[in-house]
DNA sequence: CTGTATCCTTAAAGATACTG
DNA sequence: CAGTATCTTTAAGGATACAG
C-alpha cells in the first residue's frame, strides 16, 4: 500500500500487534508453523506463496523473534520461539470466531491438548467473574497519553448509545 | 495488492476470518468500536484514515454484520452487533500479546469489567485443564477435506521437531 | 531445497475536491 | 457531517529465472 500508515503511531498495543503480525499471510505462516510445519518448501506448498514473499515474511517473523531459524545453513527449520507461541490464545480466538460465525459446515481444524480434549472456547474473565462483551470498558491505561486521555474523556458515555443526539452542537468539547 | 489470493480457498476458519477482518484497518475500526466511537468523524479522526478508505471499511463491516448502521440516514451510527461483539476476545488476545511481548511502558489502554477490574490475560483450557502453548495439538476436523488430510499425514511429529533429518529422501510420502 | 534478483501488475491507501 | 468521485502514488504480491 502507498505509504502505509504506521500504526505505530497511534499508541495502541492492539496497533503495534498488527504492525508485526498484522498482514494477509503473517499469521497464517504462524498456524502453519504451530501445525508442525517447519521447512520454507512446505509453507510454501501449504500456502500457496510466492517464495520470494514467503522469504521476506519468515525473515521478518526471525527478526521479531516469533520464529527462529534453526537446523543447518542449507536447510533450515523454522520453529515458534517463547514469544511465537505466546500467539495462540490470538490465533484460537480468531479461529474459534471463524468457526462460530462464518463457518456453514464444521470446522477442518480442531485444536486439542496432549489427551486429544477440544480447547474450549475462550472467555474474558476479571477477577474470577465472566466477562461479558457487551459491557466491557475501556479506560485510559498507565501508559496513556495526554491525547489518549483526551480520546477518551471525548467519548459518549455507554448510556448514551442509541439514538442519535440529533440535536445539533450539545456535546461538550 | 495485485490479484491478491483468495484465501478463502485455504479451507480454514482463520484464513476465512482473516478474509473479513485481517486486512490494517478493520480491526482498529473494530476496537474504536468497542470503545464507543459511533460516528464516521470520530473514526476519521481517531485513526487518521482517510475517508474514502474508511467509508469501504465501513460498508465491508456493515455488509458482514459486524456493524449496523442505525441513527438517522444523515448522521448514521455505527454500533457493533452480536457477531461485532463476539470479536472481542480476539481483540484483547492481540493486545494482551501486544502489551506483554511489544510495549516498553506500560499499556496505554486498559480493559476492565463493569465493576473496573481488569480483564485477566486469556488462557486457552481443556475440559477444565490449562493448555499449553507448547504441546497443543491440531487435528483435521470434521470438516476437513480429504486434502487437508492428507496435509496432516505428511506433517512431522511433534518429537520429531528439531535437528532437521538431514538424511535425503528419507520421508515418508 | 532454499533462497535472491528482476520485472511486472494491481489493488490498496492517500489527497483533494465536491455534493446533499 | 457524511460521504462520493477522481486522480495519483507505491508498495505488496506474483511470476519467473537463476544461484549456492
Amino acid at each position: 500500500m502507498p505509504g502505509k500508515t504506521d500504526l505505530s503511531k497511534l499508541n495502541c498495543s492492539l496497533a503495534r500487534t498488527l504492525e508485526v503480525v498484522g498482514d494477509w499471510w503473517t499469521l497464517l505462516i504462524i498456524r502453519d508453523a504451530f501445525l508442525g510445519v517447519r521447512r520454507f518448501g512446505d509453507f510454501q506448498k501449504s500456502l500457496g506463496i510466492a517464495k520470494n514473499i514467503l522469504a521476506t515474511r519468515l525473515e521478518r517473523l526471525v527478526v521479531n523473534d516469533i520464529l527462529m531459524r534453526g537446523g543447518s545453513e542449507k536447510r533450515p527449520v523454522y520453529q515458534l520461539t517463547e514469544r511465537g507461541h505466546a500467539l495462540l490464545p490470538a490465533m484460537v480466538a480468531l479461529m474459534q470466531w471463524g468457526d462460530t460465525w462464518l463457518s456453514a459446515e464444521r470446522p477442518p481444524v480442531l485444536v486439542t491438548d496432549e489427551e486429544g480434549r477440544p480447547v474450549l472456547p475462550l472467555h474474558l474473565r476479571s477477577a474470577g467473574d465472566e466477562v461479558n462483551a457487551e459491557t466491557v470498558r475501556f479506560h485510559p491505561g498507565p501508559g496513556a497519553t495526554a491525547r489518549t486521555r483526551a480520546f477518551f474523556d471525548k467519548l459518549p458515555l455507554p448510556d448514551d448509545s442509541d439514538a442519535a443526539p440529533s440535536n445539533t452542537a450539545k456535546r461538550r468539547r
